[in-house]
DNA sequence: TCTGGGGTCCTAGGACCC
DNA sequence: TCTGGGGTCCTAGGACCC
């Protein structure tokens, strides 16, 4: 008998991805304050910007790397609505970091170089490693463009050290092919190894085992625990919980009855790393849509026309995406983000299936007519659920015409 | 000068059904 | 004066993640 293969899961991080994805094409920029994010400006073109500059010469993508600095946009030029997305480790030195607004960024480090998110390029990138770490070990889950979980269980190799061997490998292989740097960590499950590739940030290795909990684990602050957001925070933090080991130390009764069966369940497991989650190498999308902050916020009368072709254009490409990917839904839904920052959400699920930008603009219209509309709009989205892939939905019966609206059937049920 | 865009999952109430 | 009990779908909101 063959022992049974200890479990262990690698979550792999990659290391500031957008802005080393920018390094790479713009080596000039390293080891300075780089921030990206906002995007919708023209004049960020940075090859035009060198022709106008230097108009004789026939300027190429090889060119990049020979921009000189001054023709970088500065964060300090910046006006709009934009957030962070990424920052380099230099410009993070500043207190800048994702999901910080430009215009406050610029307040506390103006002479950051300021570069529009390319999400075509950072794809490409992200194909690349993923599929370099499928040639080495194949059970991969996707989680977005820059992270995965790895399944080393039963890869050669992958017990060897505690998994070091096998991360240390693949670290190595994508370095080799992209230049880019990742860090690792690898655990019993998913929820450990999250933890421990934040360990040893950036380009690093950190091997977790069971006996590790309790010295490594349990001093964290609970808000480490992937799950626990800012809200969770707060509550365990009103009830004197810190740390997971505090969260460990607490009744599972107690848990239960204070945060809810599930979640109260959850919150101990967790704080004793117990995480029994697969590797999921596939799935399939349960929503798409698109949504739109406007460059100044609309009124739903006075503005009506520019928000109606708004609203359009999020149906089309909402369509788009859905016929691009093969997927047809039928629960349609708007968001409206109001001047207050206040959401609303509302969804109307149709008799059949669809991927057309004229159904969905029709459905999303009647959205619209149930929400309240007397402050000015921020955003507005259009969103598509209750997905089905495009070719088994031909197979499912066409809807009844007729509504089966017998009172009958009321007064007098079946049983 | 506040605060993006694209997702997933959970909860909770009401409708509806058996 | 008494009003079941599940299951599923629909809708709205919210927490959280990358």
């Amino acid at each position: 008998m063959q022992p049974e293969p200890i479990r262990r899961i690698a979550h792999l991080d990659m290391d500031a991805f957008y802005a080393s994805v920018e390094l790479l094409r713009y080596p000039q920029l390293k080891g300075l304050p780089v921030v990206i994010g906002g995007g919708r400006r023209q004049e960020d073109d940075l090859l035009g910007r060198l022709a106008l500059a230097y108009p004789a010469q026939a300027w190429t993508q090889d060119d990049l790397a020979a921009i000189p600095l001054d023709f970088f946009p500065r964060l300090a030029a910046y006006t709009g609505r934009g957030v962070i997305t990424t920052a380099t480790y230099a410009a993070r030195q500043f207190g800048v970091g994702s999901a910080m607004g430009l215009m406050k960024a610029a307040k506390l480090c103006p002479q950051a170089i300021l570069l529009p998110v390319d999400f075509a390029q950072y794809r490409h990138y992200s194909q690349r490693f993923k599929s370099i770490i499928a040639d080495i070990a194949p059970v991969i889950e996707n989680r977005g463009v820059d992270e995965v979980y790895i399944d080393f269980t039963e890869v050669p190799g992958g017990q060897r050290e505690g998994g070091r061997v096998l991360a240390r490998l693949i670290q190595k292989a994508i370095f080799d092919d992209t230049g880019l740097t990742c860090s690792v960590g690898v655990a019993p499950n998913k929820l450990l190894a999250k933890m421990a590739s934040e360990f040893n940030k950036p380009h690093g290795i950190s091997v977790v085992l069971e006996e590790d909990l309790q010295p490594l684990i349990w001093p964290l602050a609970c808000r480490k625990i992937n799950g626990i957001g800012p809200k969770s925070d707060e509550k365990l933090q009103s009830h004197g919980i810190r740390t997971i080991g505090e969260l460990a130390a607490r009744e599972v009764g107690w848990l239960i009855a204070t945060f809810g069966n599930k979640t109260g369940a959850w919150l101990h497991d967790a704080a004793w790393g117990r995480d029994s989650r697969p590797v999921v190498t596939e799935s399939a999308p349960v929503s798409m849509s698109r949504e739109t902050t406007f460059e100044r916020d609309l009124h739903a009368v006075r503005d009506r026309a520019e928000l109606g072709a708004l609203f359009t254009r999020l149906c089309e490409q909402v369509a788009q995406d859905l016929q691009r990917k093969g997927y047809v839904g039928k629960t349609i839904g708007i968001k409206l983000r109001f001047d207050d920052f206040s959401i609303v959400t509302r969804d109307l699920t149709l008799p059949q299936y669809t991927d057309d930008a004229a159904a969905i603009r029709a459905a999303a219209g009647q959205c619209l007519k149930r929400a309240p509309l007397a402050r000015r709009l921020r955003l507005l989205g259009v969103r598509v659920g209750s997905l089905l892939g495009a070719q088994e939905a031909k197979l499912l019966p066409p809807p009844s015409e007729t509504q089966p609206h017998e009172p009958n059937a009321l007064l007098f049920p079946d049983d």
